[in-house]
DNA sequence: TTTTAATTGAAACATTGTTTCAATTACTGC
DNA sequence: GCAGTAATTGAAACAATGTTTCAATTAAAA
């Protein structure tokens, strides 16, 4: 699907900026940083509606943030075509070599929590290295 | 284990830094962020010391960063006794009410991960309500 | 085309974390 | 207890990340 069929999905508005983060998501296939993307939009790039943009897209459920580290943000597309489709569990693996995250598909997670605890959301990280990295 | 025989058994030294941020986070109980052990602390508290020390205890195996989002940390003491006993999986449960956080004790994370990738490990944050604050 | 609400970009700020370097402190052996 | 050594501290300056306010602009609906 197309960025622009993506906001018109979501509902919300199909601005230049908005187009250019999720072109810039799209032809990098995995998880990519602020800095990636911006290499990638240009002139199109400004920091504060950057943030922005990453705020309001994941809000609506077009994108979600995976914090690798308090210093390392990655944003990834949802792969879900549904509108209102809001994945409650997240699984990536991050390569400590290369510095890649790669979205796991659909671990499933069995979690057993005190009594009276509610879960909504589950967030799994991997450490270790990819294939590539581990000659 | 007090303070004093922690930093003694992971063989580095005592410090009255190190001391107060260790026992704010005993006295606490629960995963503290920076602002609460430097409450903790008072006077013994100094921003640049603060970092670098949690960055050696954390080397050294006393203690744990938890990123729970990249604007909230907390760090909690580690409970191995035994010297150069390295978790490699850690599982928290944040309550999104009143922001704490609990260590849980020992999931077993079972994870399939494609071929050739090697996991060195596993950080697992279940998001939700605890049972205080659900009424 | 006009209206309205959402979005943008500038400026200024707040927070979080790091680096360098000289001064200080903790531990070792005596 | 005392001197020597290496680790640690705190200051200053910096870098990165994220937020707020506000006027100007743009997208979408009537």
């Amino acid at each position: 699907m197309n960025p622009v069929e993506i906001l018109q999905q979501h509902n919300i508005k199909k601005t230049s900026s908005r187009v250019a983060i999720l072109q810039a998501l799209q032809k990098g296939k995995l998880p990519l940083t602020e800095a990636e993307i911006k290499e990638e939009m240009g002139d199109l790039y400004d920091r504060i509606t950057f943030y922005r943009n990453m705020q309001s897209m994941a809000d609506v459920g077009i994108l979600h943030r995976i914090v690798v580290d308090n210093t390392l943000v990655k944003y990834a597309l949802n792969p879900c075509e549904k509108e209102h489709c809001h994945h409650t569990s997240h699984a990536h693996f991050f390569c400590r070599k290369c510095n890649k995250l790669i979205c796991l598909e659909e671990i499933e997670i069995e979690t057993c929590l005190p009594n009276g605890y509610v879960r909504e959301e589950v967030e799994l990280l991997i450490r270790g290295v990819c294939n590539h990295c581990n000659e």
